[in-house]
DNA sequence: ATTATAATAAACACAGTGTTGGATTACAAC
DNA sequence: GTTGTAATCCAACACTGTGTTTATTATAAT
């Protein structure tokens, strides 16, 4: 089961738009990057934009789909068979794969990106995390449903902090101070 | 000092224009609504609109500001004399100050709101009850600054939830979710 | 009632959209 | 290499929205 060939117009062309795209990302938002704008910076015919996508947001979610995709892969390739630390280790990857793909990271998850993704990634590794917890805990059903809200949206703050910061911490560092968050929250810090 | 009086008409077009937008963003998001669409909503010519607002988000913008200055002033009215319990009461006003203004909030807070203003409220909050922490814990100013960004983005993500399940739940028994997450984090919960 | 000015209506050039039909070109397959 | 296929390009189309200007009308303030 091979996947049939694409033609290699058709795979530079997207490539060339999604790349643009990105570019453009990186300076203003996706509702203000016009179709032509677009087109131009790829030097691809608008026409041809049309033969492939609806539109920009169109584009968008195909790009963030395929990181979503490749990163649940790359998830997958750990066992992940520790039992405590089992979601600081996930974390811990997390955040290795965004150093890996910094580029496109970036600008996902950053302010020009789509809050929607970022919420995607982590309510994934959170409601695997706390998955056992549930049954071990004496917490209900409802206030584990509000705080897993509370601890991805955190997190998310804490890694557009980073991002912006240019990550200058290691990915083990932010999987700590995210661990230590989520876990124990101020009372970490306070004797 | 008085304020010199403004033209009726003038604070006509304004309100009309405000509550349109409003109205609109209940529906879709500011970068869909165009300003032709905006001024049909409201009855008022699209010429009078660019003689008081530059966009759809300079007027936006306007509202926002609005809300923060009211909302300020309202937690000014309160005198916030304890000092363990000062941080509680503060977001329990926030919280009640959402209910008395439920409509205009839901828009601004909800999914179409702008997450800037989101932020500035809870910053504003956040910062004020972790004054005096700084000084009496062992946490490192940078620490804090990362706590804080994980506390308000938490809090942020709870308020939406709030919403969107239609405000359930009282004010204080929200305050009471969101001071629990933030200072003692999941171990609240687990024994 | 008079005066000042806010709002309206109509028109303008301009930019972007989404779609079309036909010419051109590059590709894969043979 | 030749050839049929199909992807891309090009030019044109009607349409929507933008931002600005002008003269006119309506209304507020005094």
């Amino acid at each position: 089961m091979k996947s049939q060939k694409i033609d290699r117009r058709v795979k530079y062309t997207k490539l060339t738009l999604k790349d643009s795209l990105i570019d453009l990302l990186k300076v203003k938002s996706i509702d203000k990057i016009t179709i032509t704008e677009l087109c131009e910076t790829a030097d691809i015919n608008r026409s041809t934009f049309y033969a492939h996508y609806k539109d920009q947001h169109d584009l968008m979610q195909q790009i963030e789909q395929e990181l979503l995709a490749d990163l649940k892969q790359y998830l997958e390739s750990y066992t992940f068979q520790g039992y405590e630390a089992e979601s600081f280790q996930m974390i811990v990857s997390i955040f290795e794969y965004i150093v890996a793909n910094a580029e496109l990271c970036k600008v996902l998850l950053g302010p020009n990106g789509d809050i929607a993704l970022q919420k995607e990634v982590m309510m994934l590794v959170q409601r695997q995390s706390f998955k056992e917890i549930h049954y071990n805990a004496k917490i209900s059903e409802e206030m584990l449903e509000y705080y897993i809200i509370f601890a991805v949206n955190g997190s998310i703050g804490l890694i557009q902090k980073w991002l912006q910061e240019g990550m200058k911490k290691t990915a083990k560092e932010m999987a700590e101070i995210v661990t230590k968050a989520v876990f124990k929250g101020l009372s970490a810090y306070v004797g």
